[in-house]
DNA sequence: TCATGTTGTCTAGCATCGCTAGGAACATGA
DNA sequence: TCATGTTCCTAGCGATGCTAGACAACATGA
Protein backbone atom coordinates (compact mmCIF):
# COMPACT_ATOMS: atom_id res chain seq x y z
CA UNK A 1 0.00 0.00 0.00
CA UNK A 2 2.72 2.24 0.91
CA UNK A 3 4.40 1.97 -2.51
CA UNK A 4 1.25 2.26 -3.93
CA UNK A 5 0.46 6.18 -2.41
CA UNK A 6 4.32 6.99 -2.80
CA UNK A 7 3.69 6.03 -6.74
CA UNK A 8 0.87 8.30 -6.82
CA UNK A 9 2.40 11.14 -4.96
CA UNK A 10 5.29 10.45 -7.51
CA UNK A 11 2.41 11.23 -10.59
CA UNK A 12 0.61 14.03 -9.04
CA UNK A 13 3.81 16.14 -8.79
CA UNK A 14 4.88 15.49 -12.28
CA UNK A 15 1.16 16.53 -12.95
CA UNK A 16 1.94 19.55 -11.29
CA UNK A 17 5.58 19.43 -12.81
CA UNK A 18 3.59 19.68 -16.30
CA UNK A 19 0.82 22.09 -15.41
CA UNK A 20 3.75 24.52 -14.06
CA UNK A 21 5.96 23.61 -16.67
CA UNK A 22 3.25 24.76 -19.51
CA UNK A 23 1.88 27.71 -17.88
CA UNK A 24 5.62 29.14 -17.79
CA UNK A 25 6.25 28.36 -21.16
CA UNK A 26 2.81 30.07 -22.30
CA UNK A 27 3.69 32.92 -20.23
CA UNK A 28 6.95 33.55 -21.15
CA UNK A 29 6.43 32.86 -25.16
CA UNK A 30 2.97 32.34 -25.64
CA UNK A 31 0.46 29.42 -26.50
CA UNK A 32 2.39 29.03 -29.94
CA UNK A 33 5.42 27.74 -27.96
CA UNK A 34 4.67 25.39 -26.16
CA UNK A 35 4.68 22.06 -27.96
CA UNK A 36 4.26 18.84 -26.47
CA UNK A 37 7.80 18.33 -27.76
CA UNK A 38 9.18 21.55 -26.27
CA UNK A 39 7.21 20.79 -23.52
CA UNK A 40 8.32 17.13 -22.99
CA UNK A 41 12.03 18.36 -23.07
CA UNK A 42 11.20 21.18 -20.17
CA UNK A 43 9.98 18.63 -17.73
CA UNK A 44 13.19 16.32 -19.28
CA UNK A 45 10.42 13.06 -19.90
CA UNK A 46 9.11 12.33 -23.24
CA UNK A 47 6.58 12.94 -24.77
CA UNK A 48 4.26 10.30 -24.83
CA UNK A 49 4.26 10.62 -20.60
CA UNK A 50 2.32 13.56 -21.50
CA UNK A 51 -0.62 11.38 -22.56
CA UNK A 52 -0.27 9.37 -19.62
CA UNK A 53 -1.65 12.43 -17.78
CA UNK A 54 -3.93 14.29 -19.90
CA UNK A 55 -5.59 13.33 -22.87
CA UNK A 56 -4.23 16.14 -25.12
CA UNK A 57 -2.48 19.39 -25.75
CA UNK A 58 -6.13 21.08 -24.67
CA UNK A 59 -6.64 19.01 -21.73
CA UNK A 60 -3.21 20.25 -20.10
CA UNK A 61 -4.58 24.00 -21.70
CA UNK A 62 -7.94 23.67 -19.86
CA UNK A 63 -5.43 22.59 -16.51
CA UNK A 64 -3.84 25.77 -16.53
CA UNK A 65 -6.83 27.65 -17.14
CA UNK A 66 -8.32 26.46 -13.83
CA UNK A 67 -4.97 27.88 -11.97
CA UNK A 68 -6.09 31.12 -13.16
CA UNK A 69 -9.38 30.69 -12.36
CA UNK A 70 -8.74 30.31 -9.01
CA UNK A 71 -5.68 33.15 -8.85
CA UNK A 72 -8.39 35.67 -10.56
CA UNK A 73 -11.08 34.68 -7.86
CA UNK A 74 -9.12 35.66 -5.56
CA UNK A 75 -8.18 38.63 -6.52
CA UNK A 76 -11.70 39.81 -7.29
CA UNK A 77 -12.79 38.46 -3.79
CA UNK A 78 -9.71 40.70 -2.50
CA UNK A 79 -11.05 43.81 -4.54
CA UNK A 80 -14.08 43.42 -3.10
CA UNK A 81 -13.32 43.32 -0.14
CA UNK A 82 -11.60 46.22 -0.05
CA UNK A 83 -14.03 48.59 -1.94
CA UNK A 84 -16.55 50.35 0.01
CA UNK A 85 -19.64 50.73 -1.92
CA UNK A 86 -21.98 49.60 -4.71
CA UNK A 87 -20.32 51.69 -7.16
CA UNK A 88 -16.70 51.40 -6.22
CA UNK A 89 -17.44 46.93 -5.83
CA UNK A 90 -18.52 47.49 -9.24
CA UNK A 91 -15.48 49.30 -10.45
CA UNK A 92 -13.25 47.28 -8.45
CA UNK A 93 -13.72 44.10 -9.76
CA UNK A 94 -13.76 45.76 -13.63
CA UNK A 95 -9.91 47.15 -12.54
CA UNK A 96 -8.80 43.85 -11.17
CA UNK A 97 -10.47 41.77 -14.79
CA UNK A 98 -8.88 43.87 -16.71
CA UNK A 99 -5.57 44.18 -15.33
CA UNK A 100 -5.34 40.18 -14.46
CA UNK A 101 -6.23 39.53 -18.09
CA UNK A 102 -2.77 42.13 -19.35
CA UNK A 103 -0.58 41.10 -16.89
CA UNK A 104 -1.33 37.56 -17.92
CA UNK A 105 -2.34 37.76 -21.66
CA UNK A 106 -1.52 33.50 -21.99
CA UNK A 107 -3.43 32.60 -19.04
CA UNK A 108 -6.75 34.56 -19.88
CA UNK A 109 -6.48 33.45 -23.23
CA UNK A 110 -6.42 29.69 -21.95
CA UNK A 111 -9.60 30.73 -19.83
CA UNK A 112 -11.19 32.81 -22.13
CA UNK A 113 -10.51 32.43 -25.28
CA UNK A 114 -9.09 29.37 -26.19
CA UNK A 115 -10.26 26.05 -24.91
CA UNK A 116 -13.44 24.22 -24.92
CA UNK A 117 -13.34 21.98 -23.24
CA UNK A 118 -14.25 22.93 -19.98
CA UNK A 119 -17.84 23.52 -19.20
CA UNK A 120 -18.78 26.80 -18.86
CA UNK A 121 -22.35 28.08 -17.79
CA UNK A 122 -23.61 24.25 -16.65
CA UNK A 123 -24.07 22.86 -13.27
CA UNK A 124 -21.05 20.56 -14.39
CA UNK A 125 -18.47 23.60 -14.70
CA UNK A 126 -15.52 23.51 -11.89
CA UNK A 127 -15.93 25.08 -8.76
CA UNK A 128 -12.95 28.09 -9.88
CA UNK A 129 -15.04 28.77 -12.51
CA UNK A 130 -18.23 29.82 -10.26
CA UNK A 131 -16.26 31.66 -7.75
CA UNK A 132 -15.22 33.78 -9.99
CA UNK A 133 -18.93 34.60 -11.64
CA UNK A 134 -19.74 34.40 -8.11
CA UNK A 135 -17.85 37.14 -7.47
CA UNK A 136 -18.26 39.46 -10.27
CA UNK A 137 -22.20 38.89 -9.32
CA UNK A 138 -21.73 39.96 -6.13
CA UNK A 139 -20.15 43.12 -7.48
CA UNK A 140 -23.18 43.75 -10.09
CA UNK A 141 -26.13 42.54 -8.47
CA UNK A 142 -26.77 45.28 -6.56
CA UNK A 143 -26.55 47.83 -9.52
CA UNK A 144 -29.19 45.69 -10.76
CA UNK A 145 -32.37 48.07 -11.63
CA UNK A 146 -35.94 46.18 -9.97
CA UNK A 147 -36.73 44.23 -13.10
CA UNK A 148 -33.52 42.88 -13.99
CA UNK A 149 -32.23 39.60 -13.43
CA UNK A 150 -28.92 39.74 -11.55
CA UNK A 151 -27.15 36.55 -13.52
CA UNK A 152 -27.99 37.95 -17.18
CA UNK A 153 -26.81 41.69 -16.29
CA UNK A 154 -23.46 40.23 -14.53
CA UNK A 155 -23.05 38.01 -18.09
CA UNK A 156 -23.43 41.52 -19.40
CA UNK A 157 -21.24 43.33 -17.66
CA UNK A 158 -18.71 40.23 -18.01
CA UNK A 159 -18.71 40.52 -21.97
CA UNK A 160 -18.21 44.00 -21.60
CA UNK A 161 -14.85 43.54 -19.66
CA UNK A 162 -14.06 40.67 -21.59
CA UNK A 163 -14.57 42.44 -24.95
CA UNK A 164 -12.69 45.37 -23.70
CA UNK A 165 -9.61 43.22 -23.07
CA UNK A 166 -9.54 40.64 -26.10
CA UNK A 167 -9.68 43.56 -28.63
CA UNK A 168 -7.19 45.47 -27.09
CA UNK A 169 -5.10 42.31 -27.00
CA UNK A 170 -5.31 41.32 -30.50
CA UNK A 171 -4.37 45.41 -31.03
CA UNK A 172 -8.29 46.67 -32.80
CA UNK A 173 -8.61 49.02 -29.72
CA UNK A 174 -5.31 51.14 -28.81
CA UNK A 175 -4.07 50.13 -25.61
CA UNK A 176 -3.44 53.98 -24.41
CA UNK A 177 -7.20 54.69 -23.71
CA UNK A 178 -8.45 51.40 -22.03
CA UNK A 179 -8.72 53.87 -18.73
CA UNK A 180 -11.37 55.84 -20.46
CA UNK A 181 -12.96 53.19 -22.33
CA UNK A 182 -13.37 50.63 -18.86
CA UNK A 183 -14.61 53.89 -17.05
CA UNK A 184 -17.25 54.73 -19.16
CA UNK A 185 -18.05 50.74 -19.04
CA UNK A 186 -18.43 50.94 -15.53
CA UNK A 187 -20.34 54.52 -15.57
CA UNK A 188 -22.84 52.98 -17.60
CA UNK A 189 -23.56 50.05 -15.64
CA UNK A 190 -23.56 52.13 -12.47
CA UNK A 191 -25.73 54.75 -13.33
CA UNK A 192 -27.54 55.30 -10.37
CA UNK A 193 -25.98 53.39 -7.74
CA UNK A 194 -24.86 54.80 -4.80
CA UNK B 1 -1.16 45.06 -74.10
CA UNK B 2 -4.31 43.27 -74.90
CA UNK B 3 -3.09 39.84 -73.70
CA UNK B 4 -1.17 41.18 -70.90
CA UNK B 5 -5.20 42.60 -69.58
CA UNK B 6 -6.41 39.51 -70.05
CA UNK B 7 -3.82 37.49 -68.06
CA UNK B 8 -4.35 40.13 -65.19
CA UNK B 9 -8.02 39.94 -65.58
CA UNK B 10 -7.56 36.17 -64.90
CA UNK B 11 -5.46 36.29 -62.17
CA UNK B 12 -8.00 38.91 -60.66
CA UNK B 13 -10.75 36.17 -61.45
CA UNK B 14 -8.68 33.32 -59.74
CA UNK B 15 -7.98 35.59 -56.80
CA UNK B 16 -11.23 36.04 -56.02
CA UNK B 17 -12.11 32.27 -56.90
CA UNK B 18 -9.46 31.56 -54.26
CA UNK B 19 -11.22 33.91 -51.49
CA UNK B 20 -14.39 32.96 -52.40
CA UNK B 21 -13.71 29.33 -51.70
CA UNK B 22 -11.75 30.13 -49.04
CA UNK B 23 -14.78 31.99 -47.16
CA UNK B 24 -17.47 29.31 -48.19
CA UNK B 25 -14.75 26.39 -46.68
CA UNK B 26 -14.54 28.30 -43.59
CA UNK B 27 -18.87 28.95 -43.19
CA UNK B 28 -19.45 25.80 -43.88
CA UNK B 29 -16.73 23.50 -42.21
CA UNK B 30 -14.80 26.12 -40.32
CA UNK B 31 -11.64 27.43 -40.92
CA UNK B 32 -9.98 23.98 -39.53
CA UNK B 33 -10.78 22.55 -42.83
CA UNK B 34 -9.48 25.34 -44.57
CA UNK B 35 -5.82 24.10 -45.10
CA UNK B 36 -3.70 25.31 -48.15
CA UNK B 37 -4.03 21.63 -49.69
CA UNK B 38 -7.69 21.57 -49.25
CA UNK B 39 -8.32 25.20 -50.81
CA UNK B 40 -6.19 24.35 -53.47
CA UNK B 41 -8.04 21.05 -54.48
CA UNK B 42 -11.11 23.02 -54.84
CA UNK B 43 -9.86 25.65 -56.79
CA UNK B 44 -8.26 23.02 -59.12
CA UNK B 45 -5.46 24.81 -58.85
CA UNK B 46 -1.96 23.30 -56.81
CA UNK B 47 -0.79 24.77 -53.51
CA UNK B 48 2.15 26.66 -54.71
CA UNK B 49 -0.55 28.91 -56.67
CA UNK B 50 -2.03 29.95 -53.53
CA UNK B 51 1.16 31.78 -52.96
CA UNK B 52 1.59 33.51 -56.25
CA UNK B 53 -1.60 35.61 -55.15
CA UNK B 54 -1.26 35.59 -50.99
CA UNK B 55 1.54 35.58 -48.79
CA UNK B 56 0.36 32.78 -46.54
CA UNK B 57 -2.58 31.61 -45.28
CA UNK B 58 -3.47 34.55 -43.35
CA UNK B 59 -3.03 36.82 -45.85
CA UNK B 60 -5.89 34.97 -47.49
CA UNK B 61 -8.03 35.09 -44.18
CA UNK B 62 -7.38 39.03 -43.77
CA UNK B 63 -9.06 39.12 -47.72
CA UNK B 64 -12.01 37.24 -46.30
CA UNK B 65 -12.16 39.31 -43.34
CA UNK B 66 -12.19 42.54 -45.77
CA UNK B 67 -14.98 41.28 -47.55
CA UNK B 68 -16.99 40.45 -44.29
CA UNK B 69 -15.99 44.17 -43.53
CA UNK B 70 -17.91 45.21 -46.16
CA UNK B 71 -20.82 43.69 -45.79
CA UNK B 72 -21.05 44.12 -42.03
CA UNK B 73 -20.50 48.30 -42.98
CA UNK B 74 -23.31 47.67 -45.36
CA UNK B 75 -25.97 45.73 -42.81
CA UNK B 76 -24.78 48.59 -40.18
CA UNK B 77 -25.99 51.92 -42.25
CA UNK B 78 -29.32 49.81 -43.72
CA UNK B 79 -30.39 49.34 -40.05
CA UNK B 80 -29.35 52.92 -38.84
CA UNK B 81 -31.50 54.09 -42.00
CA UNK B 82 -34.43 51.91 -40.73
CA UNK B 83 -34.05 53.33 -37.18
CA UNK B 84 -35.94 56.06 -35.82
CA UNK B 85 -34.75 58.03 -32.83
CA UNK B 86 -31.43 57.82 -30.59
CA UNK B 87 -32.46 54.78 -28.89
CA UNK B 88 -33.61 52.47 -31.76
CA UNK B 89 -30.41 53.32 -34.01
CA UNK B 90 -28.28 52.01 -31.10
CA UNK B 91 -30.45 49.00 -30.44
CA UNK B 92 -31.10 48.59 -34.28
CA UNK B 93 -26.73 48.43 -34.84
CA UNK B 94 -26.16 46.48 -32.01
CA UNK B 95 -28.85 43.81 -33.29
CA UNK B 96 -27.60 43.81 -36.74
CA UNK B 97 -23.70 43.57 -35.43
CA UNK B 98 -24.77 40.68 -33.14
CA UNK B 99 -27.03 38.87 -35.54
CA UNK B 100 -23.90 38.63 -37.88
CA UNK B 101 -22.08 37.74 -35.64
CA UNK B 102 -24.21 34.72 -35.13
CA UNK B 103 -25.59 34.07 -38.71
CA UNK B 104 -21.66 34.45 -39.79
CA UNK B 105 -19.75 33.06 -37.23
CA UNK B 106 -16.15 31.87 -39.71
CA UNK B 107 -16.02 35.30 -41.50
CA UNK B 108 -16.31 36.85 -37.76
CA UNK B 109 -13.96 35.22 -36.55
CA UNK B 110 -11.61 36.18 -39.57
CA UNK B 111 -12.62 39.71 -39.02
CA UNK B 112 -12.59 40.08 -35.21
CA UNK B 113 -10.74 36.97 -33.70
CA UNK B 114 -8.21 35.27 -35.47
CA UNK B 115 -6.12 37.50 -37.87
CA UNK B 116 -3.90 40.71 -37.00
CA UNK B 117 -2.54 41.09 -40.09
CA UNK B 118 -4.90 43.90 -40.64
CA UNK B 119 -3.84 47.10 -39.31
CA UNK B 120 -6.64 48.59 -36.74
CA UNK B 121 -7.28 51.62 -34.95
CA UNK B 122 -5.10 53.59 -37.47
CA UNK B 123 -5.52 55.63 -40.23
CA UNK B 124 -3.81 53.11 -42.26
CA UNK B 125 -6.67 50.88 -41.44
CA UNK B 126 -8.60 49.28 -44.64
CA UNK B 127 -11.44 52.02 -46.06
CA UNK B 128 -14.55 49.31 -45.01
CA UNK B 129 -13.35 48.64 -41.33
CA UNK B 130 -13.38 52.66 -40.79
CA UNK B 131 -16.98 52.71 -42.38
CA UNK B 132 -17.84 49.93 -39.88
CA UNK B 133 -16.48 51.37 -37.19
CA UNK B 134 -18.22 54.89 -38.45
CA UNK B 135 -21.42 53.48 -38.97
CA UNK B 136 -21.23 52.26 -34.89
CA UNK B 137 -19.78 55.36 -34.19
CA UNK B 138 -22.98 56.96 -35.87
CA UNK B 139 -25.33 55.56 -33.69
CA UNK B 140 -23.57 55.99 -30.47
CA UNK B 141 -22.37 59.64 -30.93
CA UNK B 142 -25.67 60.93 -30.01
CA UNK B 143 -26.16 59.31 -26.70
CA UNK B 144 -22.99 60.16 -25.44
CA UNK B 145 -23.17 62.77 -22.08
CA UNK B 146 -21.63 66.09 -22.24
CA UNK B 147 -18.11 64.79 -21.26
CA UNK B 148 -17.72 61.71 -22.96
CA UNK B 149 -15.55 61.54 -26.13
CA UNK B 150 -17.44 59.63 -28.82
CA UNK B 151 -14.57 57.42 -30.51
CA UNK B 152 -14.30 55.78 -27.03
CA UNK B 153 -17.49 55.34 -26.21
CA UNK B 154 -17.89 53.95 -29.50
CA UNK B 155 -15.48 51.69 -28.45
CA UNK B 156 -16.90 50.93 -25.25
CA UNK B 157 -20.29 49.61 -26.94
CA UNK B 158 -18.53 48.06 -29.54
CA UNK B 159 -16.70 45.91 -26.83
CA UNK B 160 -19.74 44.74 -24.97
CA UNK B 161 -21.35 43.86 -28.31
CA UNK B 162 -17.94 41.87 -29.46
CA UNK B 163 -17.89 40.20 -25.32
CA UNK B 164 -21.28 39.27 -25.83
CA UNK B 165 -20.96 37.31 -29.13
CA UNK B 166 -17.62 35.64 -28.52
CA UNK B 167 -18.18 34.67 -25.20
CA UNK B 168 -21.59 33.27 -26.71
CA UNK B 169 -19.80 31.43 -29.47
CA UNK B 170 -17.52 29.60 -27.68
CA UNK B 171 -20.03 28.13 -25.34
CA UNK B 172 -19.19 30.49 -22.55
CA UNK B 173 -22.67 32.23 -22.31
CA UNK B 174 -25.68 30.04 -22.90
CA UNK B 175 -27.61 31.28 -26.35
CA UNK B 176 -30.81 31.36 -25.13
CA UNK B 177 -30.06 34.02 -23.28
CA UNK B 178 -28.65 36.39 -25.58
CA UNK B 179 -31.87 38.43 -25.94
CA UNK B 180 -32.28 39.43 -22.74
CA UNK B 181 -28.55 40.20 -22.21
CA UNK B 182 -28.43 42.37 -25.51
CA UNK B 183 -31.40 44.16 -24.36
CA UNK B 184 -29.27 45.27 -20.83
CA UNK B 185 -26.54 46.10 -22.80
CA UNK B 186 -28.59 48.47 -25.13
CA UNK B 187 -30.20 49.83 -21.89
CA UNK B 188 -27.52 50.78 -19.76
CA UNK B 189 -25.74 52.97 -23.02
CA UNK B 190 -29.06 54.39 -24.04
CA UNK B 191 -30.00 55.71 -20.74
CA UNK B 192 -31.47 58.75 -20.72
CA UNK B 193 -31.55 59.15 -24.47
CA UNK B 194 -34.95 59.80 -26.67
C1' DT C 1 18.20 -15.55 -4.93
C1' DC C 2 16.01 -15.96 -8.80
C1' DA C 3 12.30 -16.35 -12.45
C1' DT C 4 7.91 -13.96 -13.43
C1' DG C 5 4.60 -10.74 -14.66
C1' DT C 6 3.27 -6.10 -14.29
C1' DT C 7 4.20 -1.19 -14.68
C1' DG C 8 6.22 2.45 -16.63
C1' DT C 9 9.00 4.84 -20.15
C1' DC C 10 11.25 5.66 -24.48
C1' DT C 11 12.30 5.28 -29.46
C1' DA C 12 10.44 5.60 -33.71
C1' DG C 13 6.99 6.73 -36.70
C1' DC C 14 2.23 8.28 -38.67
C1' DA C 15 -0.61 11.71 -40.75
C1' DT C 16 -1.05 16.40 -41.36
C1' DC C 17 0.16 21.21 -41.35
C1' DG C 18 2.16 25.74 -43.82
C1' DC C 19 5.36 26.73 -47.04
C1' DT C 20 9.11 26.47 -50.87
C1' DA C 21 12.72 24.99 -54.23
C1' DG C 22 13.50 23.43 -58.80
C1' DG C 23 12.24 21.64 -62.95
C1' DA C 24 8.64 20.57 -66.61
C1' DA C 25 5.26 22.38 -69.73
C1' DC C 26 3.38 25.93 -71.99
C1' DA C 27 2.49 30.14 -74.79
C1' DT C 28 4.90 33.80 -77.05
C1' DG C 29 7.73 36.35 -80.36
C1' DA C 30 11.45 36.17 -83.83
C1' DT D 1 10.91 26.27 -86.25
C1' DC D 2 13.15 27.43 -82.61
C1' DA D 3 14.89 30.13 -78.49
C1' DT D 4 12.78 32.78 -74.70
C1' DG D 5 10.30 33.74 -70.79
C1' DT D 6 6.41 32.86 -67.94
C1' DT D 7 3.33 29.73 -65.39
C1' DC D 8 2.50 25.94 -62.94
C1' DC D 9 3.20 21.42 -60.68
C1' DT D 10 5.80 17.67 -58.38
C1' DA D 11 8.28 16.72 -54.61
C1' DG D 12 9.94 17.69 -50.33
C1' DC D 13 11.30 20.38 -45.86
C1' DG D 14 10.64 21.12 -41.09
C1' DA D 15 7.18 21.33 -37.97
C1' DT D 16 2.91 19.89 -35.44
C1' DG D 17 -0.17 16.55 -32.19
C1' DC D 18 -0.46 12.02 -31.16
C1' DT D 19 0.41 6.74 -30.89
C1' DA D 20 2.16 1.90 -31.41
C1' DG D 21 5.33 -1.34 -30.01
C1' DA D 22 9.74 -2.46 -28.08
C1' DC D 23 12.18 -2.28 -23.96
C1' DA D 24 13.73 -1.69 -19.19
C1' DA D 25 12.84 -1.44 -14.32
C1' DC D 26 10.55 -3.06 -10.62
C1' DA D 27 7.64 -5.50 -6.98
C1' DT D 28 6.27 -10.03 -6.06
C1' DG D 29 5.98 -15.00 -5.53
C1' DA D 30 8.61 -19.31 -4.65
Amino acid sequence: MSIQTRRERERAERERLIVTAARELAETEGWDAVTTRRLAAEIEYSQPVLYSHFKGKDAIMAAVALEGFAELAAQLRAARADASGVRAGLAAVGEVYTAFARRRPALYDAMFTHTVALPFATTEAPAVLWECFDELSAAVAPVAAPGDEPGILTETYWAGLHGLVTLMRSGRLPEEAHERRLKLLIGHFAAGAD
